[in-house]
RNA sequence: GCCGAGAUAGCUCAAUUGGCAGAGCAAUCCCUUCGUAAGGGAUAGGUUCUGGGUUCAAUUCCCAGUCUCGGCUCCA
């Protein structure tokens, strides 16, 4: 009950900016535009006005005014005739009434004071002096419609809040959302960069790529004992192949074509995915139910031309690596395959102490391949699997892959963003397209089932998410500098040595900052790097033969042997704990 | 790709109506040898994103392109 006034507000405010924008661009006109978590949006059809951030100022001034001016806001229902007439040079409202009109329906205008109306049926506050504390947040493009066959649309995004308190307190937040951007950190930490030279894909650093591998190598242990077999195949394949599994018919704008020098034409790709070769490597033998299900897994490396406007830092490069899987199975199997899957993936979240944002079940789209049946079936099983483990779902009408129905796992970055990481695939015609087989116990061939699969998503993808929830101080397993030694003075530097020769040969990756500096300028910048570990060593840890020991974010713990505080580490990188 | 904004030293940013390109941090060297988040000094560091144009003169104005950012669209 108490959202109503929020909400109300923030429509209403929403509707003040469209009344100001109309005001001060004439030639402009409305769209539609809703109240959102922190505020609101309006789309406008600008005409030949350009609108940018720098008009906000002015905007707002405006706004100013006629939330002043305390105008009545009244709802009223009137009819299909007359609305057409109250918004005759408007396409978007007549487009909009034409729904309405469809669904039988009467439509609902509003009036702030005498001059301004627009078609809504709110909720709104009583009058404009209701509306609290807004701030204009961002221009942006959108289409109209969200449909990139219409025009586009100029979007004002808003905030507002019911007090000055919380409107600064949500601005103060994006603030700190904007520090923990992977792209900053990242920089910052000496993780990864870009260049024009191959724009959208990531250079790794030696300090990013040791925490991919431990990725890699966490992934290893656990797939390994699930039973998948670890597989690579070419990063190059034939034409032929991606015309086969239809990718030429749905995404051949996205491929990295490939012309190899004794032809002229192209006649191989880049792979956009791991399925087909993993699918030729399942052919290579006559398979047989004894061996299913059978988990074919592949670190694999894909490209996809994504375009410009989509690339987002390591969250959306245009080479990216799959920790990719197919299980082929018989119809029977897929049941226990699909909850384990999602089992695991929900295991690697906790272990990352990553909460899901949400799940998504997309459904058959427009555009696919397979029979009706098939796909029934195959969405049927997802939804079962969902409803036994009872778990919390959205349903994506035709948005599944062209090949069958999928699981999405959406994640959140520091701005509140969702990206897609592990997807779950259900897959019955890939196996026909490849006429895969396998003997049944009776002797007789059929066609197994295929389940693609993926936990992290993209390996960049997942780290990106890690490095904004971590905000960089990533747990000691991950970190790729565990422990920074610190002497006091240069007399000390050859005791810290001895202690880094130690710390290296059990495996721990160690740095000793040797510099002219302070110590409090040298913990400062090992704390600025998000080192878990400090270890200051001088007179009285030379003659003790100890370590002084300060964790991650001033907590120190003191003078300790060597060996007890490798004890804790490998502990730490045991647990995978976070520190 | 589309709409809008931006690009200046390794990083973060400044430079008046067009008039010799600047700071802090980092780096290098020197001094200091220091006990838990910045000791001092000096030096070096630039195709002002690229290519055209206007001008006596362009980091600044205009055009085109590249890359980046905020959204939209897309994501096998």
């Amino acid at each position: 009950m108490k959202k109503l006034p929020l909400l109300a507000m923030r429509h209403s405010c929403e509707h003040v900016l469209t009344q100001a924008m109309l005001k001060l661009y004439p030639g402009i006109k409305m769209a539609m535009g809703p109240a959102t978590e922190e505020g609101f949006y309006f789309d406008f059809d600008p005409g030949k006005v350009k609108i940018s951030e720098a008009d906000f100022p002015k905007i707002e001034k405006e706004m100013q005014k006629i939330i002043r001016a305390n105008l009545p806001i009244k709802r009223e229902k009137i009819s299909i005739k007359k609305a057409r007439k109250l918004f005759k040079d408007n396409q978007y409202k007549q487009e909009w009434l034409d729904e309405i009109e469809a669904k039988k329906q009467k439509p609902i205008v509003f009036w702030a004071g005498k001059d301004f109306v627009d078609l809504c049926s709110g909720p709104h506050v009583s009058d404009t002096s209701k509306i609290g504390p807004f701030k204009l947040l961002s221009v942006a493009g959108a289409y109209w419609r969200g449909d990139e066959k219409n025009k586009m649309l100029t979007r004002i995004y808003g905030a507002c809040f019911s007090t000055q308190k919380e409107l600064d307190q949500y601005l103060k937040m994006l603030e700190e959302a904007k520090k923990r951007d992977h792209r900053k950190i990242g920089k910052e930490l000496n993780l990864f960069s870009f260049h024009p030279e191959a724009p959208g894909d990531v250079f790794w650093h030696h300090k990013g790529l040791i925490i991919i591998n431990e990725l890699i190598k966490y992934w290893r242990e656990i797939h390994q004992k699930e039973g998948y077999l670890e597989v690579r195949t070419p990063e190059i394949l034939t034409k032929e192949v991606w015309n086969r599994s239809g990718h030429t018919d749905y995404f051949i704008e996205k491929m990295y074509k490939v012309t190899t020098p004794d032809v002229k034409e192209w006649n191989m790709a880049i792979k956009p995915m791991n399925c087909d070769g993993g699918m030729l490597i399942y052919k290579n033998r006559l398979r047989s139910y004894k061996e299913f299900p059978l988990k074919i897994g592949e670190i694999g490396v894909v490209h996809r031309y994504e375009s410009s406007g989509e690339l987002h830092g390591i969250l959306r490069p245009r080479e990216f690596t799959q920790d990719d899987a197919h299980i082929y199975c018989t119809p029977d199997q897929i049941k226990p395959e699909l909850e384990g899957v999602i089992n695991l993936c929900f295991r690697v979240y906790k272990t990352f102490g990553l909460e899901l944002d949400r799940l998504e079940l997309s459904t058959r789209p427009e555009k696919s391949i397979g029979s009706d049946e098939v796909w029934e079936n195959a969405e049927k099983i997802m939804r079962q699997v969902l409803k036994e483990k009872d778990i919390p779902h959205q349903i994506n009408e035709r948005e599944g892959a062209f090949y069958g129905p999928k699981l999405d796992f959406h994640l959140k970055d520091s701005l509140g963003r969702t990206w897609q990481c592990a997807t779950i695939q259900l897959d019955f015609a890939q196996p026909e397209n490849f006429n895969l087989e396998y003997i049944t116990e009776k002797g007789t061939k059929e066609r197994p089932v295929m389940i693609h699969r993926v936990v992290y998503g993209s390996i960049e993808r997942f780290l990106g998410i890690l490095v904004e929830e971590y905000a960089g101080a990533f747990p000691v397993w991950l970190s790729p500098v565990q422990v920074m030694i610190i002497p006091i003075t240069k007399r000390h530097a050859g005791y810290g040595i001895k202690i880094l020769e130690e710390l290296k040969k059990q495996e721990i990756r160690a740095e000793l900052n040797d510099k002219n500096d302070t110590t409090s300028a040298k913990i400062r910048e090992a704390e600025l790097q998000k080192i878990p570990y400090i270890l200051v060593v001088g007179d009285k840890e030379v003659k003790a033969k100890t370590v002084n020991v300060r964790m991650r974010g001033e907590k120190v713990l003191g003078s300790m042997s060597l060996s007890k505080f490798l004890q804790q580490v490998n502990i730490d990188i045991a647990k995978k704990r976070q520190i």
